[in-house]
Formats: C-alpha cells, sequence, structure tokens
DNA sequence: TGGTAATCGAGACGGTACGTCCTGTCTTACT
DNA sequence: AGTAAGACAGGACGTACCGTCTCGATTACCA
C-alpha cells in the first residue's frame, strides 16, 4: 500500500520554495543567497543544492510557483479590454522585484525556452477568442500578434523611467488592432509566424 | 622599485573603463567583480571604488563608451528598410553577454532612466525621417511608434527562446508602418504620447 | 534488477576492513574518510556505521588484520641480529602511512591499550629466547629491555628528520646488550618492571 | 619616521596563535578548526588563511610558542638527577592533550625536520655537562645517548597504556648511563653518531 | 515452502567545517 | 593629492563528511 513517499521531502521542497520566492520578492534575484533561502526555510544548505544546483534554477522554479492567473481570461466580453485588462496585470507585476526576477534569470543565463515565453503563450487564448469574435482577421498569426502587443508593454515596464500609463495602452490597442486588420488586407494570409513557441506545432 | 609607473588620472579611468567593459563581454554583467576589473586594468582595488561606488555605475559608464553607432542612420532612403537595418543591429548586438549587460543592469537596479530608453531615443531621428518623406503619417508620434517597433524587437532578442529572423522583422515593419497609418485614419491627432523620453516634457 | 547481489555478513566485514586499510595507506588516518571506506567497499555507509560507531575503531580493527609477521622469529640464532631484523622491519613499516597510522589513532584518542603496546609484547619472546641462549642476564626485564630497545627506534623512525640508519642499530644494540648487562652485575634484581603490558600482571 | 609597522597585524598574529594554541589544548589537534580558531581570536577565518594555510603550519607555530621551558637546565648538580627531572617534565607534558599534538602533527604530515627533533637538541646540554662533569665517558655521542634515553621516555609516555612511573625512569637513567659507559670500554670512540641534528656538523 | 526477521542499499536530512572569492573599508607609504 | 599595496571584517560560495534517519529490497532462517 503505497502510501505517500517523499512526504518528508515534499514538505522540504515546498519550504524552499516559498522561501526563495519571499527572498526574490524581499531582494530581487541578484540579492538572492542560496543561504538565506536555506535558513529562512529552515532547511539546512545542502539539501537546497541538492535539489537546485544552481541559483537561476531554484528561482525559476521559485517563480513559476504561481502567476497562472497572469493570463487568466478577463472575460470582458471584448478583445480590446481582454487586452488592456492583461496588460495592466502584467505591468502591476513588472514593478515588483518579484515579476522582475523572472527576466533578470533568463538575462544573466542565456537561456530564452523559457517562463516568459511560454505564459505569453497563455495569451494566445484571449487572442484566438478575439479572432473567434471576429475583432481581429481570421488569419491573425496568434504568436505574433502576442509579441507585438506585450513586446512594448513589457519593455516599457521593465526598462522605461516613465510608467506605461493607461493613455499609452490605450494607444497600443488600438494600434495592435489597427495594425493587425491592415495587415490582413494588404498582404491576405501569409504563412506561418516566424516566432515559435517553444515546441508546439502550428496548424494551418 | 615598482615595475609599472602608476597610471594617473586620465589614464587610469581609460584603463579601469575598457577592462571593465571586456570583463562584462567575457563574463557578463552578473560575473562582472571589481577585483577582477582592478586586475586586469593593471589598478588597484581602491582606485576603482574611489570613482565608482557601484558595480552597476561602473557598468554603466563601460558600456556608455560606445554603442552609439547602434542607431546611426543607415540612410536606405525607406524607412521601411532603416528599420529593418536598425532592428537587425539591435538583435545582434542584443545577443552578446555585453549588449545584454546593459539590461540587466536596469533590471537588477530598479534606475529606468537609463541608457536604454535614452538610444531609444536616438531612433526618433529615424523615424522623422520617415515622417517627412510621407512614410508615415505627418502627426504620428515618434516616440510611441519607436516603443511600438522596437519593443517587440528587444524583447524577442533578450527572452525569446527562438532568434527573431527576418521573416518576423519583414511582418514587424508591415504592420507597424499598417497599424501608423490605419490609426491615423481612424482616429486623426489623438493627443501627445504618454510614453516619456528621458526626463523632457511633453508639451500639448 | 540490482546488478550487484548485497553482500552479506562476514563478507561485508571483510570486504569494508580492507577497504579501510587500502583508505589509510593511500590517504593516511587523517585522510580517511567513512564515506570513502563505504564507497570502496562497495557498501552502505550505514552499514559501517552499524559496526564501527567510530573511525578509530573501524582503522583499528582495519589495521590489526595482519601486522602479526613484524615481530614473527627471525631465528638468526643471535640475539643480536634478530634485534636488527626485528628493528629493520619496525623501521621500514613506520616509514609507510599505513605503519603510522595507528600510532596516529592512539595519539588523537587517548587510548593507550593498544595494538602497539600490544605488539610490543611480542617482541618478549625473542628476548626471552636472547635470555635462554645466555646473550642477555638471567634476570632481565624483557618489558624494560623491550621498551628501552625498541623505544628509540621507534622514536627515530616517526619524529625524527633523519632516518635511523644501520650505523644507529648497531649502536643501540651494542649500547643495549650493554647496558643490560652492566645493570645486572651492577645492581642486581631489582624488583619488576613497572611497564606493565596491557593488562597482565608481572610475578615477582 | 617608521614607528611600529604591522602593529595591527602582529596584535592579530599574537591572538591567533595564542587562540590556536587553546583549542588545542581544549580539544587536541584532531579537534582543531580554523573556524574556531578565527572566532575565538576575534578574527575572521580568511585573515587565519592569509598567514598560515594549513592547519598544521597553525598548530606547528602556535606550539612554538613556548615550550622551551621543557629542557632548561635542572641544574641539580647530578646527571641522573637532571636526566630525571626532565623526563619527568616530558612526561608530564606528553599527558596533555597540547603536549601530544605537536607529536600528532608530524605523524600526520611526514615532516619530521622538526620542533620534537629540535627540542631534542637542547637536551645535548644536560648531556654535555654530564660528561664535562665526567660523569659519562669523554667520547659519548650526546644526540646517540638522547634519543636512547628519551626515546623510551616518549614512548611510553605517548602509546603506552600505563604511565612510565618514577621507577621505570630510575631504571632508565642507571640503564642508559652503564649502557653509555660499558659501550666507552667496550669499543673506544667509534666516530659520529648517525642520527643527525636538523643541519649542524659535528665538531671532531 | 512460505513467512518472518535480520540485514542491507538508497539516499534525504541537519549539521559543521572546509577553503575560496569578493565586498567595501581602512592604514601606510610612495611619488 | 592620487595612488599602490595590502590587511582586515564580513558574507556567501559550493563541497565534503559527519552521523541519523526512513524506506524498501533482499536474503536467510525457521516454522
Amino acid at each position: 500500500m503505497s502510501a505517500e513517499p517523499q512526504l518528508r521531502g515534499a514538505k522540504v521542497v515546498a519550504a524552499i520554495l516559498e522561501a526563495a520566492a519571499e527572498e526574490i520578492s524581499d531582494k530581487g534575484y541578484g540579492g538572492l543567497s542560496i543561504e538565506a533561502v536555506a535558513e529562512r526555510a529552515g532547511v539546512n544548505k545542502t539539501t537546497v543544492y541538492r535539489r537546485w544546483p544552481t541559483k537561476a534554477e531554484l528561482a525559476l522554479e521559485a517563480l513559476a510557483q504561481e502567476g497562472d492567473s497572469l493570463f487568466a481570461d478577463p472575460a470582458t466580453g471584448s478583445l480590446e479590454e481582454d487586452l488592456r485588462v492583461v496588460a495592466r496585470r502584467l505591468t502591476r507585476r513588472l514593478r515588483t522585484r518579484r515579476g522582475r526576477a523572472l527576466y533578470t534569470v533568463v538575462l544573466e543565463n542565456d537561456a530564452g525556452d523559457f517562463k516568459p515565453a511560454r505564459s505569453r503563450g497563455d495569451a494566445h487564448a484571449i487572442i484566438e477568442r478575439g479572432i473567434a469574435r471576429g475583432e481581429l482577421p481570421a488569419d491573425t498569426d496568434a504568436y505574433f500578434f502576442s509579441a507585438v502587443f506585450f513586446g512594448p508593454v513589457i519593455q516599457q515596464a521593465l526598462f522605461a523611467s516613465t510608467v506605461p500609463v493607461e493613455a499609452f495602452l490605450t494607444k497600443l490597442v488600438t494600434f495592435a488592432l489597427a495594425g493587425a486588420r491592415a495587415m490582413a488586407k494588404a498582404q491576405g494570409a501569409r504563412g506561418a509566424s516566424h516566432i515559435d513557441g517553444p515546441t508546439q506545432k502550428r496548424k494551418p
């Protein structure tokens, strides 16, 4: 009767990941020390090293613990509003040390095949609902649209001195939709996007 | 008695900045240590600390040494081509440890009033030449357009697993121009952008 | 499914002791680690701890595996030669990490009731044969003589910068025999020695 | 005006050596940890490592701080009594963790050219005074005699289960003197000893 | 022959110390 | 005055063993 194997282990893992997340929130990824995580988790340093050989791996797993709410369906009924809501969430999160941490990890290592990319994948649902509702042309490339819409948002939030305010969002939404529609008219279907998500295949 | 005569003033500064730039190229901003810089510059640790209290300040100054060529006028005669050229340069640089370093600094500190924002300002010239040539509507907001065009480029280069290939650039250029034109048609002038350059105030 | 079948009982013990002996030969007692022994023996760490709670105990048992040949009867027919032979063996062994290990164990713990003392007991046979042959006075105290003869040998081998060479041995043999004879003459029997063997009591 | 250079340094050194000596007294050489020494000295770990790369080097220097009193002239007027006094001092010290430490260091490393050997050199004065007084033959080899007399003492003190008691000392003194005299008579001068002190030359 | 008990492997864990690297501050002396 | 030289306290690194523990697998012996 296999009860719970690794019961102790699971607790330890949870404690460590939580501690790591908190440390990141407090001091950012740059200020993250495994010693501090271990102590905060009430765990020995070697226990952390056993599972996460690298600060980066630990941080990534800690940051992956949640964050799924970001692209949750806003269900406003309108694509424009949906995009605005998600962009606001994104912006708010990226003003957080914790929100930025993910990007710092990616930047300091070279890894690209990552949470940021992956979670942006979650945005496709929103876009595809917009397509279904006819707010975007039928042949719109969701990956491309996502890159083009969220790219500037993230960029502004992470690296610009001034916060992208509401007005920017409004303008961006208008711009993106206009671009997508105009492009569709101008060139018709143009094959698959060339920004690929991690692994998945595109359908015709 | 000392073999090497002491470096003085400007020479010291130059040696240190150069050493720092090389260290960053080798090990990235994360792997940058003042000790290593000092040794590489043939200079004492104290001398470095005297002028740059912070690793970030040193890195920023070292990285500012060059990089102005990025937005130099491609002078292809066409806005589309100009944008493509600059985007290619940007992408190539951002695949470099040194290119990424700048963004890492900004991310790890919270400072946003920085090179990235400033240098994007340099892109305005290109865009405004496009406006002058009639390739973009007369009321196009250069700041906004810059953010909307380069945002996705930077985003892809820094954080995406897949390199933004030519096809992406082509699509992006098309998209951006289409968006700008459509927006102009649809709504006319709509007030100033809300993405501000470094310090200057925008007028209504 | 496991490739190697488990070792059991006596086999485990043998494997561990052998592994321990080899480790000591390689790295000395100071460099002896139970982990390394376990791995070398192809045995789990716990299995070692189960039987030898202490590094010292393990080492002692491992070192006790052999070493009985040291005081084996040289049977040269002459006490002087017998002593020389045994002293040479001793010296040679004490130049070995393994040979020294035993003394290190004794020194690091405070335990004195140990192999060194015990094995010196084996030397008595040689001495007593010498007494029987008339090479030493009849009332010679074998324990005392052993201490007085082998003491300097061990001392030189373990702690002196210069190896005790043949000439030293020759001189020592002469000296010891001369001392024993002179002492006998000078004072006659003088009661029991006060260096006791491990446990046994000396009789008057 | 060179005041005291290295004033701070000298204090630190003294503090560390004292702390090390105390640690050794408390826990023996085996239990000596650089961390503990550093803390006890109120000094940073790296400061210790800077000067003593090895535990052994630190221990040796710490143990060399004193210990010169051991072979100080007992000045009893009689060689026999002098030897007894020094032997008693030696024995007493070798029952100490600190006293044993020196020998442990030598044993664990292979270094032989050492304090123990060197300080035994100090014993020569005593022996040579005995020669001068006519208590030993004129051609007695002080090195050899020293080895032959103190060897058993050290041996018993370090490795025997039973303490070498007074009676042993008495017997040993008698034995050694008898041996030296008998040897002189039997063989006359026989050239230099073959146990050499560290470096010095023997005089004819 | 099948079941139970002893033995063992596997490996997580808290803990101590290792020896190294870098930080940022300080003192001293040189030039 | 600016610099080299370098000692220093401090903190974290990543590693090695320690000795303890739990969990299953294996083996051996006994019923």
